[in-house]
DNA sequence: TCCTAATCGTTCAGTTCCTGAATTATATGG
DNA sequence: CCATATAATTCAGGAACTGAACGATTAGGA
């Protein structure tokens, strides 16, 4: 019998941090009309790497539904222009707009400041292990990465 | 205006690492009849760091009322053994049976194959320093250590 | 050229997971 | 003892998401 300790397990820690992260992260964006789902529509339109709704259904792991609704807010926000594809005109455009991308721009403040109050009692060597190995993990896992 | 990306950010990182991983565990423990939370209550009562559901609740950072869901589903399966306080009848005492025990062995087995998973292209010395952090950061933040 | 099948966005009903308010049982302190 | 507080429980309801059905559009044969 394997004898290892679920909460000295990789995934446990990373399933209760990433959980305590994107709470606090909601709490930021709340004052900002947005969730998290949200934001990570912004990066992934900024990365350019989808711009139809179902292409970035798939590329979020998300129901094309969902999209809709998280689309329909950010229109509503300014953030985002919906354009049909004159080549495809069922295919539905999100472009970003200067809006949107200055509304990317206070999520990534946000996170900056979370990242702080969580390294607050990190060395700088630890701080950037992290960050590092975060990284690796993130392109070999499929995550959005720089 | 700060420049920082989002997606490089750790507090994004961290969460999205985190829903990934919490998904994948999840998906394993489905086939014991758990979820995640289930797991998160075993560990409390392994840790025995608080017994009555109410303890329980703040220490989980969740309504009491959630609780009783969880211990129902686990009293069903035989894991926990509920048990009126005969000092303060009003409290319920939540024990783990050895079935437990065992389920929570299980548990954290999946957790360490799900770990290897990560893991899988990472240097030695990386998957340390990520095991290292993480720990620091589970005690500088109140989350369940060994 | 039609006609059938596929694809995209959208709507909407339903599921899941969780919370908060009421309820019951028990304890505690004037 | 009585008023108030606390523990567990039940239950209605909300937030977030999914999946099926639909309308519009396109594509690919015969």
């Amino acid at each position: 019998m394997n004898d290892v300790k679920l909460t000295s397990t990789l995934a446990f820690r990373l399933g209760t941090l990433g959980a305590v992260m994107t709470e606090r992260f909601s709490a930021r964006l709340a004052a900002h009309g947005l969730k998290p789902k949200h934001a990570g529509l912004l990066v992934v339109l900024e990365s350019g790497t989808a711009t139809s709704q179902l292409d970035i259904a798939k590329l979020m792991n998300v129901a094309p539904s969902l999209v809709v609704s998280l689309a329909d807010r950010l229109e509503e926000l300014g953030a985002v222009r919906r354009e049909r594809d004159p080549v495809d005109r069922r295919r539905q455009t999100l472009a970003l707009t200067r809006e949107g991308r200055e509304l990317l721009a206070t999520c990534a403040a946000a996170a900056a400041e979370l990242d702080a109050e969580l390294t607050d009692e990190l060395g700088p060597g630890e701080t950037e292990a992290l960050r590092s190995v975060l990284g690796t993990l993130a392109r070999r896992h499929g995550l959005p990465a720089d």
